[in-house]
DNA sequence: ATAAAAATGAAAATAATGTTTCAGAATTTG
DNA sequence: CAAATTCTGAAACATTATTTTCATTTTTAT
């Protein structure tokens, strides 16, 4: 029986993706990441690209129901020509092969709008100070989180740890958080997540914080956590989503790019410590080094 | 004198057209016709197209003020290339009041880059087998996460504790997920995630999972977790940013997707559930319900 | 740990593409 | 209209691309 022969090669790379090689997804992989252009060079020019032989490009193309490389080849320019004749449908539409109003195109097209309207209204001047301040070496740093947040909160500290000394996790059981301020000094940073609907918890927090001359940075969303009036630096995400609960995309977003702006700020110090991490994981041998 | 170099390859035809002689000009227009696909085959397929020789091909090349056939047509990929990629990321600054070498705004390319790249690869039907998968209340769901990706498990996890019951986060202490196993039910389902550098333990839990009947579905990265051979189901995310550290935010997007799938599917239960929960937080009155 | 199987890329073999030459055809010029 | 000029493509040639082979490395199974 004849297999379908109208799969584009995107299509034809995903659903036998599972049974590449190592190689052989890398080159998939450099294809897709500039579809299609990217492969439509040589076949020199595209296992170069994906850092592969040329022999690896004949077997995938061959794998993927080719008879060669240039038979794909002028299978990527059909479709192409298809793509580029009619424009206007294919053009907004995020996950191509599903339909409009699937929740995929519907939750992609919020979380974009999200990050936009998010990202227009940050003030490039508090992203740096905040990058700065918790660059301070001579300040500790608090991560806090609530119920829905906690994870968010988890993974900023999770990376902070690697970064640099003096970060803790504050507990998420709040009957605790007396305890944590005790250990707070005047000029250390608490970063704290708060996200509609507002915990009470936090908020008295933040004010113990500030009592004790904490500075207080915050993440929150549009509204605006009521402990922002404690914060020296807020961050308002969009968050609204095609769901009965909020979007967290654009926060972590936000947490990323802060950690990726502290660690190039610290790289001195984050560098050795980064290098001694994978040293003790390799002795450990909890990780494979490779695929 | 150098003449401009940054002329599309349509100008420069455009341009010279009038010094162009007959089987040029048929030459010229055939390109045009179907601009710029026409151009991308061989030499032989273009002559062909176009009724003419190759020699004229390669004759026109050089008027045009290319080296040769070759160098014509990779200014029409550079072209393409230019065209195709999102005119609304590359060509607007996100943030804009930040330059656009600032982190604020490479990070939300590399992010926006990955979302477009991940959703064109996500075959729907996995995405509305996975939702169904997780809607089934007569499974029991595991959740697990590794060093970096236990947030991103501990975020589902507390949505789907929500959503329905049966809900089990797997510890982040290795050392104990045999027993977890033991808890595991032929028909249940665990959700895996494993980002590089993928973690031995998540293999081998996969591996005791799947010998018991489990259900695997894995969120990974572009590469793959070698723990996707006992998947059935596997998401693969697109994850690189300007930064030391994968980026997380294309996984907890497919993440909320998920949720919002399974919510709607069970939305009978989770109604009720919600319903209660707010009766509950009312109760403690752990949240404050307006601003 | 060890043997078997699979994957990989260097290099050779093959095939195709791209370029040049050149003689005849078409066009222009006087 | 003929001579000079230009254009054109067949064919030879040069270059580059593609495929195959095979030894080595890596992975998997036992």
């Amino acid at each position: 029986m004849a297999k379908a022969q109208n799969l584009t090669v995107a299509e034809r790379i995903r659903s036998k993706f599972e049974r590449l090689t190592r190689a052989e997804r890398q080159l998939a992989n450099a294809i897709l990441e500039n579809y299609p252009v990217s492969g439509l060079g040589s076949i020199t020019t595209v296992a170069e690209v994906s850092s592969v032989s040329t022999p690896t490009v004949v077997r995938m193309a061959k794998k993927l129901g080719f008879k060669g490389f240039p038979q794909l080849q002028a299978a990527l320019r059909d479709e192409l020509e298809a793509t580029l004749s009619n424009p206007i449908t294919k053009h907004n539409l995020w996950a191509e092969n599903a339909p409009d109003t699937h929740i995929l195109n519907r939750f992609a097209d919020a979380v974009m709008d999200n990050m936009r309207q998010t990202l227009r209204q940050i003030d490039p001047e508090v992203f740096n100070a905040v990058a700065q301040l918790l660059s301070d070496r001579n300040r500790q740093i608090h991560v806090v989180g609530g119920r829905i947040t906690r994870s968010l909160a988890d993974y900023l500290f999770t990376h902070m740890q690697v970064i640099r000394s003096g970060v803790t996790l504050v507990a998420s059981n709040a009957n605790t958080w007396p305890h944590y301020v005790l250990n707070m000094n005047a000029g250390d940073v608490l970063v704290a997540f708060d996200i509609r609907r507002y915990e009470h918890d936090i908020l008295r927090l933040a004010e113990m914080a500030a009592a004790q001359g904490v500075t207080l940075v915050l993440f929150t969303d549009q509204w605006g956590s009521p402990a922002a009036k404690y914060a020296k630096y807020s961050f308002h995400s969009r968050i609204e989503a095609p769901s009965a609960w909020d979007s967290s995309v654009v926060t972590l977003f936000i947490i990323e790019t802060i950690i990726s702006a502290v660690e190039t700020l610290t790289w001195d110090e984050t560098k050795g410590r980064m290098k001694k991490l994978e040293d003790l994981f390799d002795q450990t041998k909890m990780f494979r080094k490779f695929i």
